[in-house]
DNA sequence: ATATGAATTGCATAGTTCTTCAATTGACCA
DNA sequence: TGGTCAATTGAAGAACTATGCAATTCATAT
């Protein structure tokens, strides 16, 4: 084995950088879940959730168990939670760099005539 | 605009799904620095090293300021810090679980024979 | 046994992202 | 002006990732 830190953490943010797999990750927030129920909140076809939920399986950021005919999703007990709001303040704060931005400019303009 | 929030998380992921990003972000966290000096840090061909910093800097995540003939490389203000940290304890996390789980096997093969 | 519903897998296509090389820009000095 | 070093850009091909359809598996009900 013995893979740099970088490179694994490199994979990690690659395995979240889909707009599905995120919303799986959020909504597994709330506590386990079955294939049926996300479907039911994420607007996708059946085969292209599961290619998302198998990433995510691979990765072993989830866990997947059979119950009955269902199948049930969990986080597998790691702190996704941090991540996910650190994330929304990076992009908060990039947002407030864009308005400021926006704002600078506006003054430029004004200034300038 | 209006860009889905999940949607945006997930293009940051993206953008930070790259070793060689990782990296430069982590440098950059003890404060700006110039392209020579990354160079030095990272082992990587020059234009590919400004591809991926074109990358950071298109995603705003980094600014570039020319200072003579050095471009000096620092991040946009946004707080990297909790993120990577936030991607360790993950990965910490997930490797305490694989190991957990060679134990179980481990415990397992034992008591079979 | 057969049929049905839930979820997954295999596969082909289209779309992105990486890597590398050659060409370019900008700053500086002789 | 011409030369050189630093960094970037452009572009082509390779490698990877996503999407959607058809086929499959597994569990359950008839």
């Amino acid at each position: 084995m013995q893979v740099p830190l970088y490179q694994a953490k490199a994979e990690l943010f690659r395995m979240l950088g889909h707009p599905v797999r995120i919303r799986v990750l959020e909504l597994l927030q709330a506590g386990p879940m079955p294939v049926r129920d996300l479907l039911g909140a994420i607007e996708i076809e059946p085969s292209s959730l599961s290619q998302q939920l198998a990433v995510l399986r691979r990765s072993g950021i989830v866990t997947a168990t059979r119950d009955g005919s269902t199948v049930v999703y969990a986080l597998a007990g790691v702190d996704v939670a941090a991540l996910m709001q650190a994330a929304r303040r990076i992009l908060t704060g990039m947002l407030a760099g864009q308005a400021g931005l926006l704002e600078e400019l506006r003054e430029a303009e004004t200034s300038a005539r």
